[in-house]
DNA sequence: TCTGGGGTCCTAGGACCC
DNA sequence: TCTGGGGTCCTAGGACCC
């Protein structure tokens, strides 16, 4: 057996605690967190889960139930969400060097030759310290690989009280997951679950008592690895924070937007939010991607769906010169008549910003575009997102997305600072 | 009326080469 | 008339994650 142990911290549902830590009255009662564009339920109390409302179910189908049982409805808030993560990842951080931050609510721990530690009690002291410096509840798995610490998490977070289970013994892993169906492990949803199921593989005990070789031929290696893994062999180590390969920013709009001068209002605006992004991780993108599309969610009306791609001379990070590019690609793949619903960019195959691979005919004036954004970005940073912005995002934004119920952004925010009476 | 947004990795198949 | 086999690279699309 390897001597290496993984841990997985999650929050315990994460939105809809960190708007309790702001709002203790919210405690015990259910609280739902809803997508951008208030669409969907995307967090939810365990109270609201008992009302039976799933997670990702659109709003307005369980408007009724959420009325009937006074659930407190909250738009979702990305800039305090983002900032109480930075918290909850910080705090870990200074107990555990080796962290991999695998989303806003979630990160995996290795611990190396834990022979001497009482890893339990470290843990569970981990937790209590979060709790303390953030308000955030959390759960976690202790195990010998990824795949198993996920698990091991699943059942800290359900049949738990202290939110730390320790599934490295053998015999009571096995117990435990004769009884969890294999749609259970992390890397395997209906799809996978099908097909498994089909081979005669239902529990995740079933997987993995399974010949790896077997599993190879017939689903291929990214499950032959999640047999290994559940055997107890590492496969998956820690991906210790590597810059993003794409940036995507895109979104639904408020309303059907027919007008091409909206639209390009909206892509302005994404792109700039992509581009900040670029910047903040130091990369250029060497092309983008641009789509627009209809609501499949209405196939009784006419659809269209395009998008198209650019290469750029020289890798950029100018938000002028992508939004530019942007805009002329929209117009190419608009088509008058419809009514749109969203639309987005996708920055590909990113650089490093010192990657300065000179072309020998492009014009070169990086030193001057820089300096402007920077300029704007500090700026942005100092006195609040969007202080700075660019005309074409345009002022009336008849594409703004929906927000009925977004609490205040308490921490990022002088003007939306909790008070105390 | 109202169904999110942002990622990663793998595979199959085509183009091309020797 | 005969028309291989093996390799690489790229891309689109599928599957998964939170």
């Amino acid at each position: 057996m390897n001597n290496t142990v993984f841990v997985l911290a999650d929050c315990n549902n994460f939105y809809v605690s960190c708007e309790r830590v702001f709002d203790p009255s919210l405690d015990n009662k259910p609280v739902v967190v809803l997508s951008n564009n208030d669409g969907c339920v995307v967090s939810r109390s365990n109270e609201a889960k008992s009302l039976g409302i799933p997670m990702g179910a659109p709003y307005h189908k369980y408007e009724q139930v959420i009325k009937n049982n006074n659930v407190a409805v909250f738009s979702s808030n990305y800039q305090f969400y983002g900032d109480m993560s930075e918290r909850v990842m910080d705090s870990l951080k200074i107990m555990n060097n080796s962290l991999e931050i695998y989303s806003i609510d979630e990160a995996f721990i290795r611990l190396k030759n834990p022979k001497n530690l009482n890893i339990f009690n470290k843990i569970l002291t981990t937790r209590e310290n979060v709790s303390k410096w953030t308000g955030i509840p959390m759960s976690f798995g202790i195990a010998h690989t990824k795949t198993l610490s996920k698990i091991a998490n699943r059942i800290a977070k359900k049949k738990t009280n202290v939110g730390v289970f320790d599934i490295r013994q053998d015999d009571v892993c096995d117990k435990l997951i004769k009884k969890m169906p294999v749609e259970d492990i992390w890397g395997i949803s209906v799809n996978w679950g099908i097909r498994l199921r089909s081979l005669g593989v239902s529990t995740i005990y079933d997987l993995k008592k399974s010949n790896p070789g077997f599993i190879k031929k017939n689903l291929g290696i990214v499950l032959e690895r999640i047999v290994y893994e559940l055997n107890g062999i590492p496969c998956l180590d820690l991906e210790e924070s590597s810059p993003k390969k794409n940036i995507m920013s895109s979104k639904s709009f408020g309303k059907p937007i027919e007008d091409l001068k909206h639209i390009e209002e909206a892509l302005s605006s994404y792109t700039s939010r992509a581009c900040e992004k670029l910047r903040s991780q130091k990369s250029k993108c060497k092309g983008i991607y641009v789509f627009i599309k209809t609501n499949s969610f209405q196939p009784h009306r006419p659809q269209y769906r395009n998008g198209l791609s650019f290469e750029f001379e020289l890798p950029t990070s100018d938000t002028r010169i992508i939004v530019s590019k942007a805009k002329e690609i929209m117009k190419i793949i608009y088509r008058k008549g419809f009514s749109f619903h969203k639309c987005g960019i996708i920055l590909l195959d990113l650089v490093p910003e010192n990657h300065k691979q000179s072309h020998f005919f492009a014009y070169n004036d990086n030193d001057s575009q820089e300096e402007f954004m920077n300029l704007v970005d500090n700026l942005n940073k100092s006195m609040g997102p969007k202080t700075l912005f660019y005309l074409s995002q345009g002022i009336n934004k008849e594409w703004q997305m929906r927000s009925n119920n977004r609490s205040k952004r308490y921490t990022t925010k002088w003007s939306e600072i909790l008070e105390v009476n």
